[in-house]
Parts: C-alpha cells; sequence; structure tokens
DNA sequence: GTTGAGCGTT
C-alpha cells in the first residue's frame, strides 16, 4: 500500500477532508488531530453490516481496515463528553466557568523526550480527554527542551487518570505528577487576574479591556511602562476564569494565556 | 551538536 489520502469528517453528514497516510499506507492519530483538535480515534460504516466500526490504533498509529481504506467515509471519534467540535466554539460560548466541580489544576510531566513538541504533547493526551493547555519547558536561548512539561485538562476525572499511570510518549516512560510548587492541590488557581503574554506595543488597556469584557466584568488592566509585550486583566469574579480565544489564536487558562498549539 | 533528576521566564 502507498500514501494516499482518506476522507475524514466529523459526522456523516458533513463534509469531509482528504487527510495524508503515511508511506506505509497506515494514518497517524496526530495528522487526524492536526486537522481535528482532541480527536481519538477514528470510525466508519461498514459497507457489509451496515454498522459502524471502529479503526484499529495502534500506539498513535491508524491501521486500514482492509486492504486499503478504499473510498469510505471515516468519522473522527472524541473522548465521552468531548463530543465538541473545537472550530464551532466562538470565544463567547466557550467560556467556561465551573461551579461545585472539583477543579482541575496543571500536571507536571516528567522524562520527555527531547524532541517531544507541545503539538506531540497535545496529541497524546488529548486521547485521555479535552486538554486545556500544554507547555514543553525550553532553554531560553537554546530553545532546547528541557525534558519535562505542563499539562492541563478540563475534566478532573481526566487528570485523575493521567495522574494514575505512567506514560509512553516518543519512545520514553513520563509521569504526570502534581507540581510541587505553586497552588496547592487543594485550591488550584483561583486567581482573577489574567496574564496576557505576546502584547503588541500598539495595544491599549482600552482594546485589552473591550476584548476580554465579553468573558466577564473587568476590574483592572495593568500594562507595564514601559512595554514589556504583557498585560494583566483581572475580573470582577473570582471564580477560575478559563476560555479559549480561538479569534485572537490565542488560548488562555486560568491565569496565563498561551499561543494556541 | 552533550544530558535524564527534577518543578513552571513572562
Amino acid at each position: 500500500m502507498t500514501e494516499c489520502y482518506i476522507r475524514v469528517a466529523e459526522d456523516e453528514n458533513e463534509e469531509p477532508m482528504e487527510i495524508p497516510s503515511e508511506e506505509d499506507g497506515t494514518v497517524l492519530l496526530s495528522t487526524v488531530a492536526a486537522q481535528f483538535p482532541g480527536a481519538c480515534g477514528l470510525r466508519y460504516r461498514s459497507p457489509v453490516s451496515q454498522c459502524m466500526r471502529g479503526v484499529r490504533l495502534v500506539e498513535g498509529v491508524l491501521h486500514a481496515p482492509e486492504s486499503d481504506w478504499s473510498n469510505l467515509v471515516y468519522v473522527v471519534n472524541y473522548p465521552k463528553d468531548n463530543k465538541r467540535k473545537m472550530d464551532e466554539m466562538d470565544a463567547a460560548s466557550a467560556v467556561k466557568i465551573k461551579r461545585g466541580v472539583q477543579k482541575t489544576s496543571d500536571l507536571i510531566v516528567l522524562g520527555l523526550p527531547w524532541k517531544t513538541s507541545e503539538q506531540d504533547l497535545k496529541d497524546y493526551f488529548s486521547t485521555f480527554g479535552e486538554v486545556i493547555m500544554v507547555q514543553v519547558k525550553r532553554d531560553a536561548k537554546t530553545g532546547n527542551s528541557k525534558g519535562f512539561g505542563f499539562v492541563r485538562f478540563t475534566d478532573y476525572e481526566t487528570q485523575v487518570k493521567a495522574m494514575s499511570q505512567r506514560h509512553m510518549i516518543d519512545g520514553r516512560w513520563c509521569d504526570c505528577k502534581l507540581p510541587n510548587s505553586k497552588a496547592g492541590p487543594d485550591e488550584p488557581m483561583r486567581s482573577r487576574k489574567v496574564f496576557v503574554g505576546r502584547c503588541t506595543e500598539d495595544m491599549t488597556a482600552d482594546e485589552l479591556r473591550q476584548f476580554f469584557m465579553q468573558y466577564g466584568e473587568v476590574t483592572d488592566v495593568f500594562i507595564p511602562k514601559p512595554f514589556r509585550a504583557f498585560a494583566f486583566v483581572t475580573f470582577a469574579d473570582d471564580q477560575v476564569v478559563f476560555f479559549f480565544l480561538y479569534g485572537y489564536n490565542l488560548f488562555c487558562v486560568g491565569h496565563s494565556v498561551c499561543p494556541h498549539i
């Protein structure tokens, strides 16, 4: 089997997108997830049984059901409770303020291979559940990975699952733990203040306020002088503010806004 | 251009 394109859609009735296979005819889950963030697998309707069938997934590699992928449309699987279509989320509807549920906290991921990227991390952890943010810590000068990073999940159950096992990531066993510095596990990040990174010099406090007020009442905007490429926005609500800002190509968790990957 | 227990630039 040689490389080809397979047709993948969010739903059976949606317009499919063509996704490239590898040279050996397999399709990487990460390739699917690049177009369908959060995807954890594929399924298809069997022409014979008319039932939905799962596509074999082994260590991040999807294998053609028969001798080839034929001309079927494959449907994306998402982790339970993650059926939402990510790119349909507008900023306002993406606001989640969870009350009365166990809040998640950042997890440190130890033992990462030097080569592992944030995209790799996101692809991997998305198979457990919806991922809010990932970070790979790097040397500021060389850009080399320090071999550890952070991950934050939407759901606490996902976090517990991730902490309860070891992880084979790019060929190394890694561990997910609660970080020992910063915000205790019982009270993770209740800050009303949001760090806004990657600011440009022309952004005004007023513009930031105008933008962030769609998420809640803004009580303060702080821009350091002289220009330092970041700002702080403070909300009235003391709940954890956490949302995605797809339009701005950013995503934001708790008290930090990161470039969206 | 290396390494392998740890703890997060703003």
